[in-house]
DNA sequence: CGACTTGTTGTACGAGTGTATAGGACTAGG
DNA sequence: CCTAGTCCTATACACTCGTACAACAAGTCG
């Protein structure tokens, strides 16, 4: 064969930062993909076109790097979620919908992303890690809420009930929309959350 | 050694029936202990004090075991819900309470049967075995919620996102319930829920 | 140009995966 | 008693899993 030895340039060299983005970006898709039993070092290395052994040198452990995912997903949420509030302007209903409207818009109210929540949901019982990061999140959303409740005049007894009602009402309404899409459009969805949300917050305040 | 050859004997037998059942709730543990993931054949053997050869022998498959188990605990469910409107006699409202209201207490509030379920969840979108039987469980939910709301009088137009809603709501509430459960109780959620509900038709019959 | 740091690969190893299969053991029917 | 049927175990095979490790290559600094 005329076959050189220098076929080579074989891979191209980024810094750990970027890297790390890329990889947890790969990750997150696995687990839209094919759920948590399917994040294999393997598939996630495949997934991001480079070798397994770099998942172990750039985060330790498979485990650590879906930990990293679902932080890294966790802020991108939350910093969308405060971006529609804050697009929302002063008036607290229309900051409130906002936050409930938004988690059924892009980027949040993609199905990919909801697969991927769903894969984190599935790994909360059996690994503390995830558990510990799945507290903090939700307490900050349900804390978000109660301020904008708040914000809307609903009395100090109710909000905390309202924020329970509120989140399980969207929690649900991504699941419905992410398992079984045919029944409902993400339009449709958050219809149906800010109407609810719309009810809870005129009784009070309007009444 | 004095010891004798008729040591042995070591396993007791059973009916093909019977077996499948103890493996099913084997299965139902692990999957509740330890997720999707975990649900290996031989975890699920060990679990019913049996050898991983019986999985196959029983069910062909460790996937065919894990669907057999979703359709059971399914059908369960199912009974429970049915058995509590049944109980709850003639008034239309009570009704509807009392199939909302039994989604979180025994025998389906328990906390075990919420992470098996959500173990359920996660293979929804990777299997679609699963899907399939998730489709069919959740319609025949929306169904039923759809019949008992119109007996509450609320208009035709408004029974499919009521039922939407209200579905939403509880696996919301079921989600919380298992991921978070020190955050609420199993009565304060089933109070929510209940509340929600009463407001939704209380808006169209009493109005 | 040469040495160095470090991102990157490929391989290897032990543990665990699902399933096929051969043989042992309990029970029923003659 | 003994034959037949099937519930059950145990082993084996091919595969994937996570991780460790040694060698390689791509830039950087002198």
């Amino acid at each position: 064969m005329t076959e050189d030895q220098t076929t080579g340039p074989t891979f191209t060299r980024a810094d750990a930062e970027t890297r790390r983005l890329s990889l947890i970006d790969a990750a997150a898709r696995v687990l839209a993909r094919e759920g948590a039993t399917g994040a294999s070092v393997r598939a996630i290395a495949k997934e991001a076109s480079v070798s397994p052994g770099l998942v172990t040198h750039h985060f330790g452990s498979v485990d650590a790097l879906v930990a990293a995912t679902y932080a890294h997903v966790d802020a991108e949420v939350a910093a969308a979620l405060d971006a529609a509030v804050a697009q929302a302007g002063d008036d607290p209903q229309a900051r409130l919908s906002a936050y409930v409207g938004a988690s059924f818009s892009p980027p949040i109210g993609s199905r990919d992303l909801l697969a991927t929540w769903i894969a984190f949901w599935s790994l909360v019982i059996a690994r503390p890690d995830i558990a510990a990061l799945h507290d903090a999140g939700y307490a900050r959303f349900r804390g978000t809420l109660e301020l904008l409740l708040a914000e809307c005049g609903l009395a100090a007894v109710e909000r905390r009930r309202a924020a329970i009602a509120i989140s399980a009402l969207v929690d649900g309404l991504w699941l419905e929309l992410c398992l079984s899409p045919h029944v409902l459009t993400a339009d449709e969805a958050r219809e149906i959350a800010e109407a609810e949300v719309a009810r809870i917050v005129a009784r009070e305040s309007g009444g």
